[in-house]
DNA sequence: TATGAATGAGAATTCATTCAT
DNA sequence: AATGAATGAATTCTCATTCAT
């Protein structure tokens, strides 16, 4: 396997081998997960020498970590910055999972990285932290949707902090399994992804918006 | 970390040794990952020699898939012998995923081993497979609800193949999704986490199902 | 791979299980070599199980050095009745060549065990131990020979008994080459094998024998 | 057991690093055989950590092959260069004879490789690849022999190639067989071996030569 | 006479990590 | 800024051997 890079160039700066190596980490993690991957076959892949990784990334965790952290962000500010606050409710949720399902299928190593490889130990709270920040952020969409309802029915949907959280967790769950599942089934597109989970979604979130609800026996 | 079963018992018989080592393996593989369960560490788990693990389940990776062939079989005898066929379509997604967040929750190790760690090569095409039957069960009772709208509103609800598995699998990832965060979520009982799907699910499957869907723009 | 001896028979005489054993031993020795040859396959091959093997044979060194006592034992022995002592010396020699390669021939696992298995340690005592009985035997007829030369000649061939052991140590060698090279040859047959070394070594002898030596400068 | 080369000395370039090892595992495997080698005692004897061994020679079997070739190569050359292509046959052989004595003579562990321990699967086809370069170059220098019999007498020796072949193996056999037996005796040189063998081998090869066969019957 | 159940000890091989330059 | 040389500590897997029946 050759370098991410092309070429092998001697002497760059910094940063740039930082982002080289991270490069060859993520792909590699994402393929392999973590313990599967070697230090070895992310150097090489870097195009760099191991003890160049480690005089930079300091060592395999931390280096995982690193991963973790550069692809949540990405993620996330994917996700952030395709939302524009102005637009109604329904129209932010659907634009916030497009631009998730377009991430994860563009950058599907990332995504394993955070999907898969980082929910074992002694990783699962980085991981969590950083779902967590993703899952916080679709809440406040509810919470909008929630608003937005209650201005036009004037009828209060009684949502708590509870059942919002729930949501948001499930929404989360539904859009990372299918993700996943867009990943590995050829001629899916992100469009139709996003599309299935909104119409399952936004229903749903209606119906609960309006207080009605499933109810066994 | 002492033996599964309690008290170190010698000399049983064949099958219940290999039941022993294969509940042994779904814990440590479940909590740790395949890569970094070792053999030494399940079979003391286990209670048994290491080379005993090897006799009987013949290598590590053996030993994984059987440990996923064992708890796909179980998820799934659960979910379905929940269901009585007789009942109506809601009722019975009613009892598939509250079977399905029960098992998961009371087996939480086999789940993972399902969810998460047989998704890396070499398994991924075995868990696929698994999985793919759950996913395939859940999407029969949705074919289900489909088919009662159909003879109960006169209208086909046209859902393609590829709709319907989308659907599935949003639901299990959202189940897996609550399911986690439940664990995590003091006084979160597994019918509050079914019950939230339920709500979530069955008005967005009512919608499809009348074809009201929504659309961007 | 099946049993040696056909189908498994059960509450066999001692004798002959252990007969059996010591067959399946040699051949699995003669193929693999001592380390590589494992008391499992061993058991397998003989139609027993592993616990009986010990029972009788006691250890794998044990069972190892049985097979080299029976082997080195069947060979002189087949060597041996071939032999007239009534004849004249060359056709006294001639017998036990075409002796011994028919024999190593027909038996190519015990002349394995014999020639190269049995050489390293802790068994080349053993082994060595075998083979001087072999070479003092050649020994004996090449003294023959020098007797009947002597009678002839009236000359003495003042072979001191260290020429002696050296001419028959050179026989053997090259007989143990010739026979291994012999098995590995098509087509190649006993008889051939000991008239190229008869052919070989009757002139050397003769010379010999007649005090001609070759001397170098 | 201490290292091959005296003290141990550290960073040394990878070439010689690897010469090292490589005299370790001779002398490992000739003293051991394949299987009862260790890698551990290998290194060690080497005087480097067994992971150094792994990285420079890959595996046990890539080293053990690579101890085959090595010593037949340095084999082949002792002889090779010992013989002036313009003496007579007589001198050519005694000439080869004397330098494959003093070269199996002073590397024991390297011929054992060769005769012995090559000798079972897997590396059997390699070794006899080898070995057979060795009989093949006796084999040459007994066809020169027999072409100037052929000069000189006005008689073609009629030696089939098989026939050669065969003398070729026996004459190896017997040095092989006299070089162990001369370890073992006290006082009795290379030169000595050398010597017993070209006596008894040159006058059979005479009469081969001049066609005076012995035939049984 | 015979065996299913079980293991202690050790084998090859890999890998994260560091040292000296 | 960068690397060739080197290793301690695992890890998977095997095998001769024994125990209890």
């Amino acid at each position: 396997m050759s370098e991410v890079g092309g070429a092998r160039a001697k002497r760059m700066p910094r940063a740039v081998r930082e982002q080289q190596m991270m490069d060859a980490a993520v792909q590699t993690f994402g393929q392999r997960g973590y313990q599967a991957a070697s230090m070895d076959e992310i150097a090489e892949l870097a195009g760099v020498s191991k003890p160049l990784v480690y005089l930079y990334l300091n060592s395999k965790e931390e280096l995982f970590v690193a991963c973790i952290r550069r692809e949540a962000k990405a993620l996330l500010e994917a996700v952030r910055s395709a939302v524009d606050p102005e637009l109604p409710a329904d129209r932010q949720l659907w634009a916030g999972l497009f631009a998730f399902f377009t991430h994860t299928a563009e950058n599907p190593d990332g995504w394993a990285v955070l999907s898969r490889q980082a929910r074992t130990e002694p990783f699962a709270a980085e991981a969590a932290l950083m779902r967590d920040e993703i899952v916080a952020y679709v809440a406040t969409l509810i919470g909008v949707a929630a608003q937005e309802t209650h201005r036009a029915t004037d009828r209060d949907p009684e949502l708590a902090e509870r059942d919002v959280a729930g949501l948001a967790q499930a929404l989360v769950g539904a859009a990372e399994s299918l993700a996943i599942w867009a990943n590995e089934t050829p001629g899916m597109t992100a469009r139709e992804s996003a599309a299935t989970l909104m119409n399952f979604a936004w229903a749903g979130l209606g119906n609960l918006m309006r207080s009605e609800r499933w109810s066994p026996r």
